[in-house]
RNA sequence: CCCCUCAUAGCUCAAUGGACAGAGCAAGACCCUUCUAAGGUCGAGAUGGGGGUUCGAUUCCCUCUGAGGGGACCA
């Protein structure tokens, strides 16, 4: 909440000592609270500058931060918010905050509430505040699209579908909370190859019964049989080319399957979503663009940008070292690669984004580069502005990529089911006496939870081997921690029949266990607005575990309703206010909270 | 052959170029007559090899080894 506060003081102090420009400085946070709350290498980069020893310049930033020069027009001023500050070797200084302006901060919580961690509030954050010295959000006025889950019509959802889900929604949400217009879009894949061979293996092997019975099992089943079959007889695969072919070009009866099959796997991702809790803006799939594709093919001819190679056209990218993107096949039906420079072009003619965010696995980072590439050629956008945000990939339990066409795959629904189950059987031992009703939400929001959190609180681009245990393990750094922490304090409120604490005493809370939580408070925001910045939502549920950490710490040894009134009233203002970010950040995540687990 | 990711403890994962590399699981010893033990406490345990840049490298660059993925007519 302090940082951008910290880096404008160091400035202004490198400014008075002479020094214009320091290149690339940061204010960070020291390794342990005994170092303070926030640091700056800024002496350590000057002395290169300088020539001097960084303690040298550490020393001097510090006391000319101390007593800034007051003959400027600006009218420098001591910070209000620092208490002291202390030079370490070999070179960093560190930033103490007040403990009155670390308390204050409570009072602000509980008065945001479902908002905390998304404005900055205090003065000096003049790049987010308007003329009138009030606080905005970050994003305010900004569009961003989001491109996410993109499953495909006619093939089941499973684990591997999961991580641009739950990124893309976590992402999504992270950008609304921080003031933008967000757009998700879910790129349904229903136009495709593997689409002939679905309706070459209705028309010649399906069980309409089945079909209509379990739709979801025998498509699967269908999908599945058709690859097994044409291993042994390759003619299959043209078959399925020509009923593509003629899908394409209008055909009654495939379009009729094709309809059919489209709706029915919506409806079954929609169930999958509404399981995830997941609600995307849009469902603009890939056949939504196909009108737009011959004016995309002859504007890149007649921009000089496409060029025939082969009986196929091409747009050529070896100026770029990037092979060339195929926009049109030897027989003349369009790819994905038409498509997709199709929707940038609809997206930002639609909603003139200032970014557009693709949430697709790391295997399609050669396929993004040439698309984006091109659509900077044809003048749909500007460089960086479309971003790849990629992820590693889901692995089967051998290691290796989960093969769709064997029927290999984990289906979500098989996840969920197992996870729900799991979670059912502990609630049931831990707290058997709660209603049944109640014990099925728990058990839901904890299975899901469990699921959702395990990915997000990795680093995106680690490949994630699938594992049961590891995946719905309700103990350590998981999400069952984070809503057991809730609980907890939930528990707390319940019984001292408050729902927060209004009147409190905040300078009251001294004790060491108290104030490290009240640090990592004020830290939420940045926090949030980083995991935005790189995308990363694995930096809240890092933060997360850390406060929840924090607090049962403070839980074991420090009692909230044994305490002398006052104290008593105090500290239950600081478990709200941790009950709140632990709502929030997790809400941010997409992972609903519990009044009791 | 080219491109993209990754390599950290027995296992699964963290770590904006910074200060003693953090967790969880597993294995060992403890804490429920105290606000929910899905918790807490105490020990043990790691940066693939070799160079380089830097005051400082798990992080950046080069190289080697290994893993996964991609490489115009699938998406």
């Amino acid at each position: 909440m302090y940082k951008k506060e910290i880096y404008n003081l160091i400035e202004k102090a490198l400014k008075d000592l002479g020094i214009e420009e320091v290149p690339n400085f940061t204010v960070s946070y020291p390794p342990n609270e005994k170092m303070g709350d926030y640091t700056t290498n800024a002496a350590m980069i000057a002395a290169k500058i300088w020539k001097k020893a960084p303690m040298e310049i550490a020393d001097a930033i510090k006391s000319k931060v101390k007593s800034p020069r007051t003959t400027s027009l600006r009218g420098r001023q001591k910070s209000k918010v620092v208490e002291k500050i202390e030079v370490a070797p070999p070179g960093f200084i560190n930033f103490y905050l007040k403990p009155e302006v670390v308390q204050k901060n409570l009072a602000t919580i509980l008065k945001q509430k479902d908002k905390f961690g998304s404005t900055w509030f205090d003065k000096t954050h003049h790049k987010s505040l308007t003329a009138s010295g009030k606080a905005i959000k970050i994003g305010k006025g900004k569009t961003i699209v989001i491109d996410y889950s993109a499953p495909n019509i006619a093939k089941m959802m499973h684990v591997g579908h999961l991580r641009s889900t739950i990124i893309g929604q976590a992402i999504y949400n992270i950008y609304k909370f921080l003031g933008y217009k967000t757009i998700g879009d879910n790129h349904i894949g229903d136009w495709g190859t593997h689409f002939g061979k679905l309706i070459y293996a209705y028309k010649n092997f399906a069980n309409k019964k089945d079909l209509k019975k379990n739709f979801a099992k025998e498509m699967n089943r269908l999908y599945v049989d058709f690859n097994v079959r044409a291993k042994e007889d390759e003619k299959l695969n043209d078959y399925a080319r020509v009923e593509t072919k003629k899908f394409q070009e209008g055909d009654k009866e495939n379009i009729k399957i094709w309809k059919y099959f489209a709706r029915e796997s919506i409806k079954e991702f929609n169930r999958i979503y509404k399981m995830l809790g997941v609600k995307i803006d849009y469902a603009l799939g890939e056949s939504f663009y196909q009108k737009m594709l011959g004016e995309i093919i002859s504007s890149a001819f007649k921009k000089g940008v496409a060029s025939r190679s082969q009986g196929a056209i091409i747009i050529p990218l070896e100026k770029y070292n990037i092979p060339p993107l195929m926009i049109q096949k030897s027989d003349g039906a369009t790819l994905y690669g038409t498509t997709d420079l199709a929707t940038i072009k609809y997206r930002m003619k639609k909603w003139n984004p200032k970014k557009i965010l693709y949430i697709v696995a790391n295997e399609q980072a050669g396929h993004f580069t040439q698309v984006f590439k091109s659509a900077e050629i044809l003048g749909f956008i500007a460089p960086k502005q479309a971003i790849h945000v990629k992820f590693g990939m889901v692995l089967g339990p051998d290691g290796k990529k989960f093969s769709t066409r064997e029927g290999k795959v984990i289906l979500l629904k098989d996840l969920f089911g197992e996870a729900i189950s799991r979670a059912r059987k502990i609630v049931q031992e831990k707290n058997p006496k709660l209603s049944d009703a109640e014990k099925r939400k728990i058990s839901k929001v904890v299975g899901i939870g469990a699921i959702k959190y395990n990915d997000l609180s990795q680093n995106r681009f680690t490949d994630i081997t699938f594992n049961w245990d590891k995946m719905l393990d309700f103990r350590g750094n998981s999400a069952p921690y984070l809503q057991y922490t809730y609980a907890r304090i939930k528990s707390i409120l319940r019984r001292a029949k408050v729902s927060a604490a209004i009147k409190f005493k905040q300078e009251l809370l001294n004790d060491e266990k108290e104030l490290v939580i009240l640090r990592q408070l004020i830290l939420f925001d940045e926090v949030v607005e980083r995991a935005g910045e790189e995308f990363m939502p694995n930096i809240i549920a890092e933060y997360l575990y850390k406060l929840a950490n924090n607090f049962n710490l403070f839980y074991e040894l420090v009692p909230v309703l044994k305490a002398e009134k006052d104290l008593r009233q105090a500290r239950l203002a600081l478990i709200s206010a941790v009950a709140i970010t632990l709502k929030n950040g997790l809400k941010l995540l997409g992972i609903e909270t519990l009044e009791r687990m």
